[in-house]
RNA sequence: GGCGCUUUCGUCUAGCGGCUAGGACACAUGCCUCUCACGCAUGGAACACGGGUUCGAUUCCCGUAGGCGCUACCA
């Protein structure tokens, strides 16, 4: 057993796109098989015909791959165990089903869905399970010529699993230890629906598991309740040696106020909860992801990995290697995280800062694109060069305006568009044009031009030799109303740096103008 | 309601019987500076509550309260 090779999986239905926490969920069992030299499975469980949606199962690969995270077998990667979408494998459930059926320890039900609905009405806190069973239509309390009988006449029917009450079921969970449930409290799942001849989740998946020999299961919290369920299905079947190890995640739950993440808090605090925009087939109505928000795949992964689990010391930034390396579920958290965007967005500065100036360039070209702007692959590169450092970005926060960091090149335009586009109002309300426009300044800024116009090389070598000594001499300091002129509000790079980029004859026209418009 | 999981700064968390309870995000202030930013420095900010166990509990146990999940012919 613990010979045995590292198989882990991630196993999404393709119900919509991936949700934020499934990517994390997959992260982790990537990592886990990474470290141990061991395969990433990648199953689809579309076992509920009813929620497939088009495009989902496309779309969950396209992200996985921007991700960067990299499956051995499964779905579109190949492998000896497949197929490896539930639904091409009726006849491998069918036959187990008919296993369980045959030892006794599964049995058919023929109560209808609106049965079971009176029935949960009728009586407060019904269970289908040891004590009821016998009051309901199956093959316990039917004789086996009726049960025939039902099922050649074409009565649909389902499977449940015959849970023994009575019992202490124990679930070792690699994050949260022994894990203690009464089998009394399970009721008689149903394993198997004969309408669409497919198994639910919890057959499918101990099936699968075995017969794709998967060593560790690592998936939400939300399977914590029915672990003990398919700790007692592996026992039916009699694979309770190979069984595999459970560890329960932690949940991802909303920035603000109680629940978990949803779709609907993106929405409202202005995040994604989606790796990739989504398009929904039905509805038309667009979800936004990360990838088109400008984030980083890597810095997705990292921050993403740091909600719930840490590698025990202060170390933040992590490479996917190191993650692979220092990643332990022992160390995973065992409450839920709030998901914390705006550490996101910091996450993705940090990678943004360390990104090489090529990098930025393919970004800001699409921005300059769709602004209409036309450039020269040298210019936007010196422009990326001034910028990196020195991006801000006004964001309208709950009624102040606030600043920030800008975390994402696509927030870039609105700060650097006056490198391209020559300012064209000024705000006189503005605290920088106020306190740096006097009545003094236009004065200084034409002999400030004389100066300028006397200088050949434009450079900023060449502007300093010749406007340092004059600012000495003068006692004028330029920079501040010469940035309003060349800006028009305060902010942008070193004021040298951006006449040189705009060249002599740019600059000179943008000062006449500021000193016609503000007098 | 029942069952299970969980509880350290606003948030993510370190801590695995004895610590001035550490870090990061966010926030505030200062420094740097021709602006904004970056960067750097500093600061405020937490062991849910009540019982035990112990010489000693943030740490172990039991309650209470809060949070989360499950309770489908969904996964």
């Amino acid at each position: 057993m613990e010979d045995r090779k590292v198989r882990v999986r991630f196993a999404p239905s393709p119900t919509g796109p991936l949700h934020i926490g499934g990517v994390r969920t997959a992260l982790y069992n990537y990592l886990f098989a990474r470290q141990h030299g061991g395969d990433l499975i990648f199953r689809i469980e579309d076992t509920d015909s009813t929620r497939f949606v088009p495009g989902a199962e496309e779309y969950i690969i396209e992200a996985f791959h921007w991700l960067g995270i990299k499956f051995d077998e499964g779905v579109s990667f190949g492998g000896e165990h497949g197929p490896y979408r539930q639904s091409e494998r009726r006849d491998i459930y069918k036959k187990y089903v008919q296993q369980l059926l045959d030892a006794g320890k599964a049995y058919i039900a023929f109560d209808t869905p609106e049965e079971l609905d009176a029935k949960r009405k009728e009586v407060e806190n019904f269970q289908y399970d040891a004590s009821t069973r016998n009051m309901m239509r199956n093959s316990l309390t039917l004789p086996s010529e009726e049960v025939e009988r039902l099922i050649s006449e074409g009565n649909q029917y389902v499977v449940r699993f015959k849970i023994e009450p009575g019992e202490d079921v124990h679930v070792d969970d690699l994050i949260r230890g022994d894990v203690v449930i009464n089998s009394s409290i399970l009721d008689d799942k149903v394993l198997f629906k004969s309408a669409d001849q497919l198994p639910t989740y919890h057959l499918a998946n101990i099936v699968d598991d075995h017969l794709m020999e998967v060593t560790h299961v690592i998936r939400g919290e939300e399977w914590l309740p029915s672990a003990p369920l398919h700790v007692l299905l592996y026992r039916a079947f009699g694979w309770e040696d190979t069984m595999p190890r459970f560890a329960h995640l932690p949940l991802l739950l909303k920035p603000v106020g109680n629940g978990k993440l949803s779709k609907r808090d993106g929405d409202k605090l202005g995040f994604p909860v989606f790796p990739l925009e989504w398009h929904d087939p039905k509805t038309g109505e667009v979800s936004s992801g990360y990838r088109e928000r400008g984030y980083l795949p890597q810095a997705v992964c990292n921050f993403l990995a740091l909600l719930g689990w840490n590698p025990g010391n202060d170390q933040e930034l992590m490479t996917m290697d190191e993650m692979i390396r220092l990643f332990d579920l022992s160390k995973c958290s065992k409450n839920g995280a709030k998901f914390d965007y705006v550490k996101a967005a910091w996450f993705n500065h940090q990678y943004l800062l360390q990104l090489p100036d090529e990098a930025w360039t393919p970004e800001f070209d699409k921005i300059l694109r769709t602004e209409g702007i036309v450039s020269t692959p040298e210019k936007e590169a010196e422009v990326v060069r001034m910028m990196k450092l020195k991006v801000i970005e006004y964001v309208d926060g709950e009624g102040n305006k606030k600043k920030r960091n800008v975390s994402f090149v696509s927030d870039l335009w609105p700060l650097c568009k006056f490198f391209f586009v020559a300012p064209s109002a000024f705000d006189k309300e503005d605290k920088f044009i106020r306190k740096n426009w006097r009545e003094a300044t236009a004065d200084e800024m034409r002999k400030f031009i004389e100066v300028l116009k006397t200088i050949d090389d434009f450079s900023v070598e060449g502007q300093k030799a010749v406007i340092d000594p004059w600012t000495e001499e003068s006692g004028i300091r330029p920079w501040n109303a010469w940035r309003i002129c060349l800006v028009g509000a305060g902010q942008g790079p070193d004021m040298y740096e951006l006449a040189a980029f705009l060249g002599k004859e740019e600059t000179l026209s943008r000062m006449q103008y500021a000193i016609e418009t503000l007098g």
